[in-house]
DNA sequence: CGCCCGCCTTGACGGCCGTCAAGCCTCAGT
DNA sequence: ACTGAGGCTTGACGGCCGTCAAGGCGGGCG
């Protein structure tokens, strides 16, 4: 790929990438390919061998694994900006953990695993950078198995909505659901007509407002409090 | 605490360390601290301050999340020769994202953040190690979420069970499980009244005999192909 | 030996939530 | 405007599994 100086500041306001020198950018981009996939397209398997990891520039990307019922479970939905599989950069024989596709259209870049591995070693402060993505994933994980594993449907749901609002959130609030209502479904592990439910039984007692993908929380703190 | 060559050896049979020179393994070894727990006792809470990460060296330990509903859902099982809380190392501001509790006397070592990363910046192939045993656990966290997620208590159990087995076990096999019952059942996510159930009706389809805590598995191959 | 206590099992019951099926709403295309 | 398709909602029903309560079993201790 060429480099592009538009792309190089993006990069550079890239936590992973912020440290590299110029150079190591440099090399990076030249190992580096564009990636374009319509809706629906498929971006890797589970189970596929993996050279590259990817950071997404625009669309949407979802990370999932099929159950052998067929159920779809969606484990991590991709937004612009953020980098993902660089787990397979570690791994004896590297393989993706999850299968990937594009559900809205989406660019991409895709990364080679050994170049950046190269530049890894000679980097220790984007050693630690990957590290610390690592370990906020990890932690990520613990609260969604924590999730899993102790709560009911309904509150994963509104686990799910006040994890929209930003931290500041207070009162009345309004946000858009970023996805069709299956999507978010999957990713909270219940079924549409479960999600459909929770939400009205919700609006019934007054917490929330729903009208389309618009989801009103009439009092920020008291959703809170009703998951203690 | 004092070098010990014993001790020495056995650090450089731990993937972990086995990259150190012996200079940087000393250092290790001055700043860590050696723990004995009692059964039953706590090693830290989720949402201590965190500074130390930690080798078991014999008994049990359990890592755990308290729900709001005061149910416990058990994380991992931590054995002899295993290392945890290794994700503490590359957070800002260092917090442990569990609970650790001794279920079986317990003898560790503590080594201290600040010293290890020092020695990280030394030793890419370390650095790489910690790496991957980072990524080892992400992995067991998407098959853990997709279980969680996707499966019955019953799919659950025998999931449990075959990570039970080593990896070429076959025809009929038996099992000691590893701890009481309740603390399996906490790990698979079910009550102590469902594992017994499940078990039962596991032996009464000709799939296991369970005599006390010793769990045969009358043919490998069948139960796990009842999983698909 | 007898008692108690912890661990496990068993049974009864009920609620959550998944499945199936039908119906509604919106929107695009003719 | 009509039609059809896709997404969402609603209702009926049933099974899984958690809760509560009682009872069995074994080990430690007086």
């Amino acid at each position: 790929m060429q480099a592009d100086s538009a792309l190089a500041r993006e990069l550079r306001h890239h936590y992973l990438f912020c440290a590299l020198t110029d150079a190591q950018q440099q090399r990076l981009l030249a190992s580096a390919t564009e990636r374009r996939l319509a809706a629906g397209a498929p971006l890797f398997a589970h189970g596929d061998a993996a050279e590259q990891f990817f950071l997404l520039r625009s669309g949407c990307v979802k990370l999932y694994r099929i159950s052998p019922a067929g159920d779809e479970k969606i484990m991590r939905l991709i937004r612009p900006a953020q980098t993902f599989a660089e787990s397979i950069l570690f791994m004896d024989a590297p393989r993706y953990p999850v299968c990937a596709e594009a559900i809205e259209p989406a660019e991409l870049l895709a990364f080679d695993r050994e170049s950046f591995l190269g530049i890894l070693q000679e980097s220790f402060a984007t050693c630690r950078a990957v590290m610390a993505q690592m370990t906020r994933r990890i932690q990520a994980h613990w609260d969604e198995i924590e999730t899993l594993a102790l709560q009911n449907s309904r509150y994963r749901v509104v686990h799910y909505l006040l994890g929209l609002l930003p931290a500041e959130a207070r009162g009345r609030f309004t946000v858009t659901l970023p996805t069709r209502k299956v999507v978010i479904a999957a990713h909270v592990a219940v079924t549409p007509e479960t999600l459909s439910r929770t939400l009205r039984s919700l609006s019934e007692e007054s917490l929330i407002e729903v009208a389309g993908d618009e989801v009103t929380i009439l009092d920020v703190e008291k959703l809170r409090r009703h998951m203690h």
